[in-house]
DNA sequence: TTATTAAGTGTATTATTTACACTAAGAATG
DNA sequence: CATTCTTAGTGTAAATAATACACTTAATAA
């Protein structure tokens, strides 16, 4: 039985929703967590995670709230994206979309389907499926975005675990910005910004010389961007 | 009398508003226009100019009518900031608000106050007003976002005439940016980046070694990009 | 024991950024 | 008409940052 209809208003009103980019990385290519639709309208198709904002939430607790169901990670890195408003981005009626781009670490989540969703899934960004609504040009601004970040914010660091090689973190920027960097170079200028703490780990089972972990050392840094330092790719 | 009540939704919605951040510069600091509000809340205060979002427009339309309506100004560079959503950022009721920030040519607009308001008036950055609702947040954000941007983006000259002299241009830098610039290093490069075109003119009535005009040569900068080249001050 | 794989390291070259001071031109002033 | 005032316009050397590049080491697998 459908709810009383019962919020009255002077001027027709756009409904408000969120919808979540979420990035992971597991070594290879960077990653979307994308769901499938359970319901129409685009049922059976790929979208972003995504919902309606409760009238006592911001959207950002609204993004957080549905990151939470799609993967159980409660403290990930989230940022606003952007706020899609085209009038006819949904088919049943208005919506306004207030975009969130999120970087996740793969190994501490867990999948999970939750409401309206078939099942959730990563795609590879050069394999991703025909999105519904307008999710890929919503994508397209969060690759962007993304790309345009990485180099002067370390956030990076978000999608690795809290210890992380070197060749890593390298292996992170070479799939993020699309190009390959010399390992000596690279090295000589992370390390040389000063908020890399090494470890006495290493890394175990591995058929090779095993690679010294490193963590990236919040108070470090932020002592350093007082100090006027500012982080540069 | 009041319009009648029409618009029955089954869940209660935020209404949807837009604010301008619209910086201005005339050779001194950088200013801000604002107005003087004429109605509740907040009466007699200042704010950003803002408006609520028609139900057949996008949050960027809405931006642009009110620009229009303020500045007189049709086509001016505009670009979304940022979304507030905070729950109790309006007194009435919930109001959801897409910021916008705008950057004028001073010299094409005229101020008109308009609906709802008693005056407009440019402030200098460092001068502004105690403003209403969130706005002094919102004015923050904008501050920051149009700082980063221009090192990297050739949005400067959207606040110039459409002919400058690089004195002008340098004065606009060392204006946003907060810093001084050496005079030879800052025209060897901007003229190194191959898209200013230099005029025939020069400036007039100074008491002083006149100036050459410059203009901004966007085919030039189009095809620099194209091939690679990346904006950087 | 050997093969395989990626970790880890230093230097020379090139390109970019920075620091710096005088002459030239135009109007205003007396 | 000469002088003053003010900002436009210009080049070079030194310091710093970015780039290119190849071999040895350590760990497991075969």
């Amino acid at each position: 039985m459908k709810q009383q209809l019962k919020y009255v208003y002077e001027y027709e009103r756009p409904a408000l929703a969120t919808d979540c980019v979420i990035f992971g990385f597991d070594g290879g290519e960077l990653k979307l967590l994308l769901i499938e639709r359970e319901k129409e309208p685009f049922k059976n198709k790929w979208a972003l995670p995504g919902g309606f904002v409760f009238i006592e939430e911001t959207t950002e607790e609204c993004a957080r709230r549905i990151l939470v169901e799609k993967t159980g990670v409660k403290h990930m890195f989230i940022e606003q994206l952007y706020t899609f408003s085209d009038t006819d981005r949904d088919p049943r009626e208005r919506i306004i979309s207030v975009a969130y781009f999120a970087l996740v670490n793969k190994h501490q989540y867990e999948l999970i389907a939750g409401r309206d969703t078939i099942k959730a899934e990563w795609f590879e960004l050069s394999k991703l499926p025909k999105l519904a609504f307008d999710h890929s040009k919503i994508v397209k601004v969060a690759i962007q975005r993304i790309k345009g970040k990485v180099s002067y914010q370390p956030i990076g660091f978000e999608l690795l675990n809290e210890k992380f090689t070197l060749s890593q973190l390298q292996a992170l920027y070479e799939a993020i910005l699309e190009v390959s960097i010399d390992k000596r170079n690279f090295r000589k200028k992370i390390l040389g910004m000063g908020f890399l703490k090494g470890l006495e780990e290493k890394e175990q089972n591995v058929a090779r010389k095993a690679g010294q972990y490193y963590s990236f050392d919040k108070k470090a840094y932020k002592e350093l961007t007082q100090k006027g330092f500012h982080f540069e790719l």
